[in-house]
DNA sequence: CTGTTAGCGCTTTCAC
DNA sequence: GTGAAAGCGCTAACAG
């Protein structure tokens, strides 16, 4: 393996110019210059990373840290975050946190170990509660997941607006008795809640929502009591995709036509929402976006440190399907 | 940021005991090491990983470079292998390699760049034709795809096998104008179709397969003009889960009644299959085992990098459901 | 059992 | 415009 210094012997120069040109820096002669590249060609010549980070003090490695990556939403955005960082030369390392606090702060930790340039965060809900940017040495976008008053930078998407227009949308095709199934122990889930709220009090309809703690079997046990009860809903709105997945799994347990008995939707557009029947009627969040600008976010924060946090808010997009056609 | 050469100072001894306590390694009286140890976590001391990695010339890094993540498949084996990585202290990189092997190709010299301990690596068609491990200065395990051949370290399903047995179930559940879709230019697919034209022979049936392009818009337009031929086959069987889709989407078009009318079933068990009515029957691969699989081959042969090349086939599983009922 | 020391390969002053 | 030289923080060989 090629070094620096035998590139320098090689072109006649010192590892100082050999270093300059890698760089790209002034201060060496076109002439010389052009002589070092081609050397370093020559040699197949391949600076060696580890010696430069410590050099330098920077890794331009960035973390990502979400919850699981085979949620199809986390699996989306760490592909833009990658296909960002690779083009711009920078290198990705991947944490599945599993929403538990303390594999989070491991990671977090692993973070600060590998000295990286910065961190794209879906926090859990416990770090989000005590979030303050300066609590770290690095950094930090979240992605997801923001209270109103996070002090950080963060992309989000309009959880409250586009749960309203998904909620509005029920109304308008004639449903009353709408209810609404969300993680209650989630910020996104708390946004959209009041999305739903705003949307029923705004056309006068009373308020019916049920929070679930956000595991996927739950969801299908009060789904079956929800369907039970009577007057039974007639339009069931739910938060995310596991609560979705519950109702649908529940509905055909109890032989419900939809939309006809009882219309359904969802947020966060999974793959499936299209091959159900009847196909689904959902939030579509830009999660490629989502990652891309939080990318975006990270690299402008490092390249410059003080400026003020921002904020990028993303609209999500309703998508109509069968599934609320009017009855 | 405390140094090793401040710790050592602080517990008045050298940086070798130091360095040697946190390697572990004997050679340091009990009590020295309690000091030392005591002294690490007072400081909160964190040894500087480029230092180490550039002294000791291993970063405990290991790459994965697979076409696309979004892919379920691959998520999975993903995750299984961080999870064994990071459980170990190692670190993972990820590439998006999109079946491109010019792609390909940079991120296998990123890996080189980055000085990795080893690549866990699903080949495009392209380079696993002229594949040798000994091109590369690190450990390489292929997963996913391998041919008969190929001299590595592999891990993949028995493609043949399981595809034989799902063709099987469709002979014994009555049907007998069998086709099968498969993608021509993969060596899985390939694999696969041994399988049922084996499966086939031996039930004296005539074997009637379509080979695609690797393009989920193909299946659409191929899967068309079979269900439109006449005689319309009993069963369709496809070799991965894009085609499977074409085809349901091609069934819905012609109106056709599954599995009265034709019966049908998939690789590569995806999460809808389940959802999609009536719910497909299709082998489902162990994902999961396979990337553990890998990465204990990956750690096996950089522990011991003499050893004889090994494959792991790991058997795929047939879910029988009501897409291959009985007419 | 413990300490001294020579680098790992690179970037970056500082001189010229 | 160019080079010499001083480390970045650590490991490991060697000496005691």
């Amino acid at each position: 393996m090629a070094r620096i210094k035998d590139v320098a012997k090689r072109a006649g120069v010192s590892v100082a110019s050999v270093s300059r040109v890698l760089a790209g820096q002034p201060g060496v002669g076109a002439e010389t210059r052009e002589r070092i590249l081609t050397t370093i060609r020559e040699m197949e010549y391949r600076p060696d990373l580890a010696a430069r980070r410590l050099r330098s003090r920077r890794t331009d490695i960035l973390g990502l840290i979400v919850s699981d990556i085979r949620n199809p939403f986390f699996t989306d955005v760490s592909r833009a975050v990658e296909d960002v960082a690779y083009q711009r030369g920078l290198r990705v390392m991947y944490c599945n946190a599993d929403e538990d606090p303390a594999k989070e702060t491991l990671y977090l930790e692993m973070m600060r170990d590998e000295n990286v340039s910065g961190v794209i965060l879906s926090p859990t809900q416990s770090l989000l509660e005590r979030f303050r940017s300066q609590d770290f040495s690095f950094p930090i976008v979240l992605v997801d997941r923001a209270l109103p008053d996070t002090q950080a930078d963060a992309v989000v998407v309009d959880n409250a607006d586009s749960t309203e227009r998904m909620v509005r949308h029920m109304i308008e095709t004639g449903r009353r008795r709408i209810l609404f199934l969300y993680g209650e122990a989630s910020a996104t889930g708390c946004e959209r809640y009041e999305g739903y709220a705003a949307a029923m009090r705004a056309a006068g309809l009373e308020v019916q929502a049920q929070g679930l703690a956000p595991t996927g079997e739950g969801a299908l046990d009060i789904t079956r009591a929800v369907l039970a009860s009577s007057p039974r809903p007639e339009a069931i709105v739910c938060s995310n995709g596991p609560i979705l997945l519950g109702l649908i799994d529940a509905i055909r347990e109890a032989g419900l036509r939809v939309p006809q008995d009882l219309a359904i939707s969802g947020f966060d557009d999974p793959f499936w929402a299209r091959l159900v029947q009847p196909a689904v009627t959902a939030v579509a969040q830009p999660t490629y976006e989502m990652g891309r600008a939080a990318i975006e976010l990270l690299l402008s924060r490092i390249a410059n440190p003080g400026q003020e946090f921002r904020r990028v808010v993303l609209p999500g997009e309703l998508v109509v399907r069968e599934s609320s056609a009017r009855a």
